[in-house]
DNA sequence: ACCCGGATCAACCGATCGGTTGACATGGCC
DNA sequence: GGCCATGTCAACCGATCGGTTGATCCGGGT
């Protein structure tokens, strides 16, 4: 679709990860591979969206743990919506889904997703927020190259394992907890009783526990440690 | 005190890491180091215990996670104690740890581990299955090139905050959970009742309670909740 | 206009948990 | 042979949790 991208020119990449050693081994690496050219390095998300808007690269490789600051997620979104690298006064939360689309083709740069955990929830949130790919480490570095080559032209990439569980998300879709009830869920999992939650979040004892009930049933657990458990497990925590 | 080791002969170098992409990048990496000789590379815990036995590498760089299969810690253990390939029917568990010292001397690969994460539990087990450093993924590269210099040599290499919890563990020893205990907590983590981890555990409920308060303690915690959320933060369960 | 999902609150009850105290057996250490 | 840590068990009590039912309010979609 895109039009024009002869195989002559490179792939102009700019690669984001936290860690020095892997960025430093992703570069080295990448060096080997036709075709494509590094013409940046990100060690937070900050720095990516900032890089990304200045330097304007065909494709981002984006890992989702990042130190402190926004996380790779919330980087991948501003990066595919094209925003430029200032603050936006934008609240990561809420719905809100439907960026990725427009874009309007010329300017964003395309993400790929380059990560440790294939985790259900890291999934879907990349892709919600926009992502063209998703790969996982532990793939071979050919496919990593042929990856990116595809995300240039605006191909989706997915590891074999990825691309099963999102298969299996479109079949059984999975329940999602609301915002009210990750607050809760938030509280929980720092111990809190039923009344502290509620004490903390203005609403009363008994919210709080229609609240759990509803998680225990989305998390499949009865107990509030078993739903600390697979939040924990889920990574629905930070 | 290992004698000669001068300057001229390269460090012979066994890298193990369960991700292709930072395997191969450490590889293109280090192959930019002077004085270091990448012999072999391991891509799970038996295989990196094999190949040191067959390769006799100066110093094994060794992430602590690995996919499934024995996890770093364990394989840093075997290959520091000298132990050959095949496999033993050895349980992890236990206490037994004082592996480290004796080894030979001679023989033994020197284990570095250079992972993601600093956390206090991870650096305890693996300088106690006998570690000889402990850097980040987040370090600079030359670091890691001089790390492995000092590690062939018997020096023992640490990332900044690593080296700060070390200290700070010193001044103040960690409430160290009990193999019994640790029991407990991976059924509570389950979301078990007490009357279920009894009987499970084929003890009395009145046990189970026991060793819950005891946990409490340690975790400065009150609550099963929080006991999971601080089990699941500092790493204690899988 | 209607209905539905989400969020809020209430009252109730039995079961479980959290905390305490006290006790006994085992094993290693001095 | 004592001493201490660890693991085991018991009984008790108040507080909390888990589960249920029912209700109100609001915003969105058909």
């Amino acid at each position: 679709m895109s039009s024009s991208t002869p195989t002559s020119e490179p792939v102009r990449l700019l690669v984001c990860d936290d860690h020095v050693v892997v960025r430093a081994g992703l570069l080295a690496l990448l060096a080997s591979a036709s075709g494509i050219e590094v013409i940046g390095e990100a060690g937070t998300g900050e720095e990516a969206v900032a890089l990304a808007a200045k330097l304007a690269p065909d494709v981002v490789l984006m890992d989702l743990q990042l130190g402190p600051g926004i996380d790779g997620v919330e980087a991948t979104r501003r990066i595919a919506a094209g925003e430029r690298g200032a603050e936006g006064g934008d609240n990561g939360s809420g719905a809100s889904a439907g960026a990725g689309e427009g874009g309007g083709g010329g300017g964003a740069p395309r993400v790929l997703v380059l990560t440790t955990y294939d985790t259900d929830a890291d999934i879907t949130r990349a892709i919600e927020a926009g992502a063209t790919g998703y790969l996982l480490k532990a793939e071979r570095p050919e496919e990593l190259f042929a990856a990116i080559h595809a995300a240039a032209q605006g191909r989706t990439a997915l590891s074999p394992p990825v691309a099963s569980r999102v298969m299996a998300q479109m079949r059984e879709p999975r329940p999602t907890l609301t915002a009210r009830e990750l607050d809760i869920l938030k509280q929980l999992a720092q111990g809190m009783g039923n009344r502290e939650i509620a004490r903390t979040l203005f609403i009363s004892e008994a919210t709080v526990k229609t609240h759990l009930g509803r998680i225990y049933d989305k998390l499949g657990v009865d107990t509030r440690a078993g739903a600390v458990a697979v939040a924990k497990e889920r990574r629905l925590l930070p």
